[in-house]
DNA sequence: TTTTTATCCGTGTGCGCACACGAAATTAGA
DNA sequence: TCTAATTTCGTGTGCGCACACGGATAAAAA
């Protein structure tokens, strides 16, 4: 069947009047047209609703996009940035016909030097396009504006900072998620006792996305009016898997070396340390609420010592934010600033919908 | 900078000594080479990892791919398949460049006289792809077969049933989700007590979804060794509100006029249905789950009359269809033959991004 | 007016590919 | 051996657009 006839720059050439250079030095503003029959060219544009053709756009022009990413080393202790590096490089497959190169940087997220050398590195030459995780709030920002001056097009990714020279930010809203764990406690406690919120904290990095968490959980039993539920944080410092538990059992077992906890809500990944304390020690009916859908963290989901984990979306994000990056530079579409993600909720019993899923598209 | 060089049709011409034209019919199967010189080339393609410029391919193609999809009709009663269709335009206005044309078709699920209207209708001029709501099961087998030979890649989605032909299924694993309903609900209920799955039944429809649910329903309690939960089966007509309130009393409350279950697993989208009776009725703790975000169950979600919603992601069934055709058809890429959506489980706290996320892309 | 300069605009080429047409090479027929 | 019928192949054109180059026209200077 024949190809549908759109309407393309020489048809607009011809109702004006003109040739099709001229539309085309309208199209693109490269000026030497007299402002006359730029406006009647304009007006004959928005008439016929001329879109250019994309395909045929890219074609022609020599032009390449640089893309680059800045996000976190993924070592054995965690897997997660692994995920959004691969949403990255699926959405990379699919638009780079459309002359869009990609280059990754990473850096030690327990190390803010190699933060900023890797920034420094970057911005040798400064790539159109640059997703961005913000995990050193400050360094970031002075860095998001450097590049910004630069030229350079910024979205961060998964955690949110402050700050207004971005063009969007792609992940989750981590106050909401925070509610959302507290519900699902809520929901699943039925009778009275006491909730937990374990930080497990990471001294070098941002916690400003944990404190969300908490608060929004917080926020979930403020907003209920009757709530007989009592609430206590416990704050960790991250560390390796032994000493943890010397500081969980201290604070989660009562004098009887039971659980004092009807449910416990990790604000981060770490949920399976959490998981591996439990897993040797008397439990009455507990709830265990974490995040990400890192292997030691599904084990357990499996096997019952964690109930809930919540999905942070990581390989969509890193798909939409390569994605936001080619609408705004490529396809010169406005996007919208915050790009919340679904909040998913993850058992044993849909886990494997959402694994699966990080691969297709 | 300048775009970087990928392997074209002209480089391996040369390196095969021949003509553009001879490759090209090399990688067509247009016939009219040589045996030798063919192999040949196909050799240097293979060696070269020649891939086709789809852009360029297109561009220069005047041939269009003809889309369709047959739906049921989205009335007053149900606007659930205004979902899908909208998840096919957002992937239609995506790859509409590359030289596709989408022909909706619609046909009304209580009739299946009209689903057969439309599928002859629809193949007087047979589309290069069809995607297929396969309600009635047998007419839905019989015209996929006709479209198929036909030359007609079809696509089922939402609803599976067994059969072949067809390319593909997008959509749920409605046993599965039943699992996850059965899940939420043992959780949420900790005491001993009564649940109930309640089937609301469209006399015309196929009902193969539905017993699938209840089936993954059953399957999790059967799964697990220590469960004291009674599990009854409520199978009411569907029919308006009034008279399905009757029925529902007559098998929701005990004598003394309470419910007399702690959750209520309702196995479709009519869970409004339920939550409407149950608002002005006295019930104790009880937790409901439900399928579908449509907008008379959200009110309910809100209300806590319903506590989960299980999404079907209509409209990323709808996207994912379109894409499975696009990937056949043009992209020439082989695809899964059943494309499970995740299960995603909805509450009043995180349903913001599931409704949101469906305008996106 | 003539020349110079600046402003405005049309034409041509090529991006990588699909496809038509006709030429060359090969084989069959006489 | 020469011609006719195939088979095999090369060349040319255009898809819609970007961009370079140079020509035309108008404005400024002589």
């Amino acid at each position: 069947m024949e190809r549908l006839t759109r309407v393309r720059i020489a048809d607009i050439a011809h109702k004006a009047g003109v040739s099709a250079g001229t539309v085309d030095r309208v199209i693109h503003n490269r000026g030497e047209v007299s402002p006359r029959t730029r406006q009647k060219v304009e007006a004959i544009i928005r008439e016929m609703h001329y879109e250019p053709d994309l395909l045929a756009s890219t074609l022609a022009s020599k032009k390449t996009y640089r893309f680059a990413s800045l996000l976190p080393k993924s070592d054995h202790e965690s897997l997660f940035w692994l995920q959004p590096a691969q949403g990255i490089e699926k959405a990379f497959k699919r638009i780079k016909h459309y002359g869009v190169a990609y280059q990754p940087y990473y850096f030690d997220y327990h190390n803010n030097n190699s933060f900023f050398d890797a920034c420094n590195k970057l911005l040798e030459v400064p790539p159109d396009g640059l997703i961005m995780a913000p995990l050193f709030a400050d360094l970031a920002a002075h860095f998001t504006d450097r590049a910004v001056e630069l030229g350079t097009a910024v979205v961060f990714i998964n955690t949110h900072i402050n700050h207004s020279s971005q063009r969007a930010y792609v992940g989750q809203d981590a106050f909401r998620s925070g509610k959302v764990a507290a519900q699902l406690l809520d929901l699943c406690t039925c009778c009275e006792g006491e909730l937990g919120i374990i930080n497990i904290i990471n001294q070098k990095g941002s916690s400003g996305h944990l404190m969300s968490r908490e608060e929004g959980f917080l926020d979930f039993f403020a907003q209920k009016k009757s709530s007989h539920k009592k609430i206590s944080t416990i704050n960790v410092q991250a560390r390796p898997a032994v000493s943890i538990h010397k500081e969980l059992s201290e604070n989660l077992l009562g004098m009887d070396g039971e659980i004092k906890f009807k449910g416990l809500f990790v604000t981060n990944s770490r949920v399976y340390q959490v998981a591996d304390f439990l897993e040797n020690t008397n439990k009455g009916p507990l709830r265990v609420v974490g995040y990400d859908l890192l292997d030691r963290s599904l084990a357990h989901l499996q096997k019952g010592n964690i109930d809930f984990l919540i999905s942070q979306n990581p390989v969509a994000q890193g798909y939409h934010s390569f994605m936001a990056l080619f609408d705004i530079l490529v396809r010169k579409k406005t996007i919208e600033k915050r790009q919340y993600l679904p909040i998913d909720i993850v058992t044993r019993e849909n886990i494997d919908y959402y694994l699966k899923h990080q691969n297709n598209d």
